[in-house]
DNA sequence: GTCTAATGTAGACACTGTCAACAACGTCGA
DNA sequence: TCGACGTTGTTGACAGTGTCTACATTAGAC
């Protein structure tokens, strides 16, 4: 037990703020709701974030920081075409499981991004884990074409999970066997369209 | 000029709001915001609207009328893959040039939907010209199928425009030349993967 | 010990959504 | 004509919020 750490309140927040968004959605975070939460005064959060958005900043950052930590949990395989398509079970489950902080990274505007530099490392880093992948899937390919792969691919993947995060699915009157269907679906078609090299 | 027509406070309240959020977000959007650009007491928008929420809901359902009535002002023809096509670019450059309407309606948590079926009506008839051109392409198909192709086909090219209305997108340090890329490309896979019938 | 910086508290302000009471207004039946 | 009535808009109030300022506490360095 050290006696240095009784988990300091900087971190209590972002925990807290989590819960908060996890239990009321986003709309309801307050940094009053989050001192309640801890039982500080109203202005102790304001102590380590000096605003609402710097507090939502680390939330995301950290929401990041987990996406990309289960992406590079995945099975692994030396085959890299194989690889693509563990990285696509693994993004399309992470949206499945945790479409709260998917929304967030994705679906939410930013909070004034210049000033929140962890914010853009942590979502930079996780894009990297895909720039990673078809880097060894492509061998010698310049950059840019990497990026423009990188983000056909991604774009394929995020529009399902967006669609299924988002609220809009809900209400299409949409049988469920037809929504939970296209994941193999797009993961093969991308498969397929990364084929003809 | 019908004396009967001043322009009523409640249409006024959905143009006034469009324009809080095009100038400040959407989190700046409050009735008292509306009532103030309309010259009126901060409670005549509340005659019209029960609360927040319900105006937001006749913004967003005005968005998806708008957004309906722009696919099908699409380019005709007879050619039901090409007409296919046209609806993607539709889809596409409605994406582009209305991104704050874009994400109002696929990236905004949608108030409590089930007091407003005006939102979900519009937002089924949007729905509806994918459902009808994918009929005339697929000619008898079960219903389930045809969704689970509009669904397929729809994550596609939802997911560039989410990418790119989005603010993550901003961040990533791509290069703009890879960013416009994609459309076409995502176009033909797609009609790519509806051949094999 | 004292000084200092970090941390948390208390009070105030403007702003918001929302409720209740009230005023202006046209409409319609007597 | 007139008065009851529903519609629309106004005014005032309340609690909740972000944020500013001033103050208290506390731990560590000298």
């Amino acid at each position: 037990m050290s006696k240095k750490a009784p988990i300091p309140l900087k971190d209590s927040c972002v925990e807290a703020a989590r819960e908060v968004i996890a239990e009321k959605g986003l709309e309801a975070l307050s940094l009053r709701e989050v001192a309640r939460k801890l039982g500080v005064s109203h202005q102790a959060p304001y102590r380590h974030y000096p605003s609402r958005d710097h507090l939502l900043a680390a939330v995301m950052a950290r929401c990041f920081e987990d996406f990309r930590m289960h992406l590079e949990s995945r099975p692994t395989s030396v085959d890299a075409e194989h690889d693509l398509g563990e990285l696509g079970r693994a993004y399309l489950q992470y949206a499945n499981d945790h479409p709260l902080e998917y929304r967030l990274m994705f679906s939410t505007p930013w909070p004034a991004p210049a000033e929140h530099p962890d914010l853009v490392r942590n979502a930079v880093f996780a894009f990297d884990v895909l720039r990673n992948v078809l880097r060894l899937l492509a061998g010698t390919m310049p950059p840019e074409e990497i990026d423009q792969r990188a983000l056909f691919i991604w774009s394929c993947v995020h529009g399902l999970c967006g669609i299924r995060t988002g609220d809009v699915m809900q209400h299409l009157a949409i049988a469920p066997s037809v929504t939970d269907l296209p994941g193999e679906q797009v993961l093969a078609m991308i498969s397929l369209a990364m084929r003809p090299v």
